[in-house]
DNA sequence: CAGGCCTATCGAACCGGTTCGAAAGGAGCA
DNA sequence: TGCTCCTTTCGAACCGGTTCGATAGGCCTG
């Protein structure tokens, strides 16, 4: 393989004059530079990463830290999210690596190993939990990190949606389909998103004056099932779920329950993941721009990385409803 | 941040006595390592992982490629595939990367980026096609690579089931049922595997003298669903299907034309994924080890980076039969 | 025409490890 | 005592880039 000093020879010139050219520093003679450029062509010359990276200080990579033991790979809403922190790393020639692990031991463990042995650029986190001693740790050797949610100390880098304002919209959405009992099968109430929702959608039913419930569990379709029938025993007519997987399972009780949907019962769910189009109806869903959410992730954490002073920067990312029939 | 010389300074010893006591290198006199890793212990020494590569040529990470759009990240397969890969490369203290690529064209220009500029020291390929000219590009450049089914040329390294045997195992599970019109909804013809399990299906069908039909098709869920009707229209009694969502939406056809299952028929699924577990009945499914895979691909491509000479070598992993109720 | 400045290029040091060959020191042996 | 051999340690070169400070040469100015 041929290497810079090869090429400098070749072309007549020093060592540094190539590299110069290679990074295209203003300084050199375009004649030069297109000499250069010439017999690099003519060798299929490529600069070695690892020595790249050994003078620069950066391994050109960035790193996902998935905590549950593979969560991210699972959910289709983190895959797209993966997708765009892959295109948006790859566009500046980072790469994208992963880790799984079980559990805070572990993963600070391991964090350790990536920051000190230089492993890596930056850190993407997943919805980490309020009291995080993983997120501490990172934050303590300022090192590059971007978390997906709410940074809990309202430190660092994060993307997110609005998540009021999801609420907001969903409940609206319903509403204007003339609903007036509804039902919020929510997440989780530790997490702060889906505390933030459930102020958005009841802000929403206050406005219009209708009713409404939020019913905050373990995000299993299970509990979706269970908490969809007792919502329409109840009488609701819209019925807003925390994940496509989820309402999915809201749709099959409803429906064995004997509701009609969408026209006793309006349904919504969230994330708008693909299989929302295979079930009958057609779900409705809230877009989270996944995708998007996985583009700025990586552009933030990688001009964090070009710029320590960029400490401090929470992207929002714009959700839209993907209206199919369900609602 | 300590560096190898703070060490050997520390410690009153050479550069080249703290590389070799990290290294274990037999050489050194126990007391004197010692007294250096005593010193890395004071000062959290951690070896660059950079400077690691550069001089021993090595990245310390290998890259999976994903040539279909990320369909590697989505399927619950390749989710255990990849949690497979991920820990058996930890162990050994390689990271595992991961590109996207939409079409054969960038996959060879990412491809010939990863293996020139060094990113990685070897690639993990999700069952290639037939005449894939990516993978005639690693090869010639003779740059390790491990294939996720069959290596077309049978050149290489491999892992995989014996998928004849998959086809024969499930085929006879049906028949130990008691059933004797038997139908697989299978994958592609185009697929060497798909046509392994065919055969294998065939042969037992053969062997205790039932009757069996093989329908080749694109995988999709609808597909299944449309030839479940018809293998039931035509007295089919013994169902098997080439993945669990396939399964799934054979299961819910067959529910909807009035059969039972698994009384009037018995249905089997492939891979075993979670989804499985949540339809009624319970799908039945044959499991082909998709985390074990993965394991043994990331193990076998590290054995050949170490090893050079490891040129040939197909790993098969063994499958069972999951019984749930659908069989 | 001397002096100063600007541009293009260069040599050398550096990043932080690994490894090769040499050398110092001690033990064993004739 | 002198020789060889073995063990342990060391210095220096190397991996392949980047970057700093120096220098040579050309042009402008007074």
């Amino acid at each position: 393989m041929a290497t810079i000093r090869d090429i400098a020879r070749r072309a007549q010139v020093s060592v540094s004059t190539v590299s110069l050219a290679l990074n295209d520093d203003g300084r050199v003679r375009p004649e030069t530079r297109q000499r250069v450029l010439e017999v690099m062509r003519r060798l299929d010359y490529r600069p070695s990463r690892s020595a790249r990276s050994l003078s620069s200080g950066l391994a050109y990579s960035i790193h996902l830290l998935d905590p549950l033991g593979g969560q991210a790979l699972t959910s289709g809403f983190l895959t797209r999210f993966v997708r765009g922190l892959h295109d948006s790393a790859r566009e500046r020639s980072y790469t994208v690596a992963f880790s799984i692990v079980n559990d805070e031991r572990e993963a600070a463990e391991h964090t350790k190993t990536l920051i000190s042995e230089r492993w890596t650029d930056g850190i993407v986190l997943l919805n980490p939990s309020d009291n995080s001693a993983l997120l501490d740790l990172i934050a303590a050797r300022a090192f590059p990190y971007v978390v997906l949610g709410r940074e809990p100390e309202g430190r660092g880098l994060s993307v997110d949606n609005d998540n009021h304002q999801v609420g907001y919209d969903a409940a609206r959405h319903l509403i204007a389909a003339g609903r007036s009992n509804l039902a919020f099968v929510n997440g989780a109430h530790a997490q702060t998103f889906a505390r933030d929702r459930a102020g958005g959608f009841l802000s929403a039913v206050n406005e219009y004056g209708v009713t409404g419930e939020v019913h905050y569990n373990d995000g299993t379709p299970e509990a979706a099932a269970e908490l969809a029938l007792q919502a329409h025993r109840n009488g609701c007519d819209g019925l807003l779920a925390a994940s496509d997987p989820q309402a999915v399972a809201a749709l099959r009780s409803l429906l064995s329950a004997g509701a009609s949907v969408p026209d006793g019962v309006s349904l919504m769910g969230m994330n708008n993941d693909a299989l929302g189009e295979y079930v009958d109806p057609p779900l409705t869903s809230m877009d989270l721009s996944a995708y998007r959410l996985g583009l700025e992730a990586a552009a933030l954490l990688l001009e964090r990385v070009e710029n320590p002073d960029l400490q401090n920067e929470r992207r929002l990312v714009p959700h839209a409803i993907t209206v199919r029939e369900s609602a």
